[in-house]
DNA sequence: TCTGGGGTCCTAGGACCC
DNA sequence: TCTGGGGTCCTAGGACCC
């Protein structure tokens, strides 16, 4: 029994999105910025014509954004995970057999599909998910996720595959491995590549063709498994169900540099407050916690301040987080220092069902959990903003920098009384 | 002046134990 | 002077993904 998967891929995820709620886009060049109106993260074709690049940061990239026209956003995360929902419920009418790899990608398990004709199978998923969401995607198909991917980088180059690309013919796979780059592979990043190119591997068909033993000695075992997906043996399943995290980390740069003590204080008890969140979220309890302080990476060599501190017992209580975070924060903190980033990471993560809870404290975590179930509730209903703490403050100064943040055209009702 | 955020997994080496 | 060997746990660092 041969397996079968489709990865089903969001064209220029972000930017498509903006055009969606704005067809004037349409044919237009548009990017969209990481948080903080930093960096590029996102471009539409015509923005890739220009030679605009992945990953500049903005205020090199915006005299050619002014000078050639290019439409400008802020990112909208809001906005792009209602729509990435939209889209999965679209692929859902396919298959109950799906992982959602991530915002703009997922996997489909078409095991006993092979009966039917793919390539049609494949182009009607592209045009449903057009129809229904207004999301351009290409589909690649496959016997492994790793050559799926493949075949879905190559359908979105050839104007004759048109963003549906079924790749299971031995003939096809051996002409797409040799046309794609070893760095393009999926598990192969930039430091790889260049070790590969050092060794003679320069394409997927070469390193297809590697012994078993030069791809673990060299990529490890993660490696070994990528080359074994390239001949066609999958190693790598569907994940319905993901597992929960592992670490959870909440930060942001600040709009602008911090020195002070109260400002610090207040950005981190809403990142501390956003990682609870999460936490009780996926229904587990962390048993560490570090808060982290950064200044200019790119101008100092120490820019990292890190203090961990391990709990007494596992919580998922925000009250029990806040006060382990301004602790650590008093202890992180040094006067004079231009601080750029905070963030808080939790670890030790367990089941909440599964803390042992010590004598002493279990009074405390049974008003706390009851607590937190109710602001959980609150926050669903009238929005996170709805329920703060005195020492999240008005967060003026830290908040980021969004000049160019498009209009929650999904969630947000209020954007409906100003256009009426 | 400006340069994102949030994750995973593997390996090597040191600490520690018997 | 000499100072085994094997197992486990933890951490830091390095690689990758979107």
């Amino acid at each position: 029994m041969t397996s079968l998967f489709a990865i089903v891929d969001c064209n220029n995820f972000y930017a498509s999105c903006e055009r969606v709620f704005n067809p004037a886009l349409n044919g237009r060049p548009v990017v969209v910025l990481s948080n903080n109106d930093g960096c590029i993260i996102a471009l539409s074709n015509e923005a890739k014509a220009l030679g605009i690049k992945m990953g500049t940061p903005y205020f090199q990239a915006r005299p050619q954004l002014e000078k050639d026209g290019v439409a400008v956003f802020s990112s909208n995360y809001e906005l792009y995970g209602d729509m990435s929902r939209r889209v999965v419920e679209t692929l859902q009418q396919f298959t109950p057999n799906l992982e959602v790899y991530s915002i703009d990608e997922s996997f489909l398990d078409l095991g006993d599909f092979y009966k039917i004709d793919l390539q049609s199978y494949a182009k009607t998923i592209k045009e449903t998910v057009f129809q229904w969401t207004g999301i351009p995607v290409a589909v690649g198909v496959a016997t492994t996720k790793t050559l799926a991917k493949v075949a879905n980088r190559l359908s979105k180059k050839s104007t004759k595959a048109d963003g549906v690309l079924v790749l299971t013919d031995e003939r096809h796979i051996e002409a797409a491995l040799k046309r794609t780059d070893v760095g393009s592979v999926w598990g192969i990043g930039r430091r790889y590549a260049t070790k590969l190119a050092g060794l003679g591997i320069h394409t997927a068909w070469d390193l297809r063709n590697v012994t078993d033993g030069f791809a673990k000695k060299h990529l490890t075992v993660v490696g070994l498994r990528t080359v074994k997906e390239l001949r066609g043996e999958s190693c790598m399943e569907l994940e319905h169900m993901p597992p929960a995290k592992q670490n959870i980390c909440t930060s942001r740069s600040f709009g602008e540099t911090l020195t002070e003590l109260t400002d610090l204080e207040e950005a981190l008890a809403t990142h501390t407050v956003r990682c609870a969140m999460k936490l009780r979220k996926q229904k587990s309890c962390a048993g560490v916690i570090t808060v982290f302080l950064m200044t200019n990476r790119f101008t100092e060599q120490h820019y990292y301040y890190s203090r961990t501190i391990k709990l007494d017992s596992p919580t998922s209580s925000e009250l029990d987080l806040l006060r382990h975070a301004t602790r650590a924060l008093k202890q992180l903190y040094r006067p004079g220092l231009q601080y750029k980033k905070a963030g808080v990471i939790v670890s030790d993560i367990v089941p909440a069902n599964q803390v042992q809870l010590s004598l002493l404290s279990s009074q405390n975590t049974e008003r706390d959990t009851k607590l937190m179930h109710v602001l959980d509730d609150l926050r669903e209903k009238y929005g996170n903003k709805f329920v703060k703490y005195g020492v999240q403050g008005t967060g003026k100064k830290w908040q980021l920098k969004e000049e160019h943040i498009s209009a929650c055209y999904t969630t947000d009702l209020s954007g409906l009384l100003k256009v009426g």
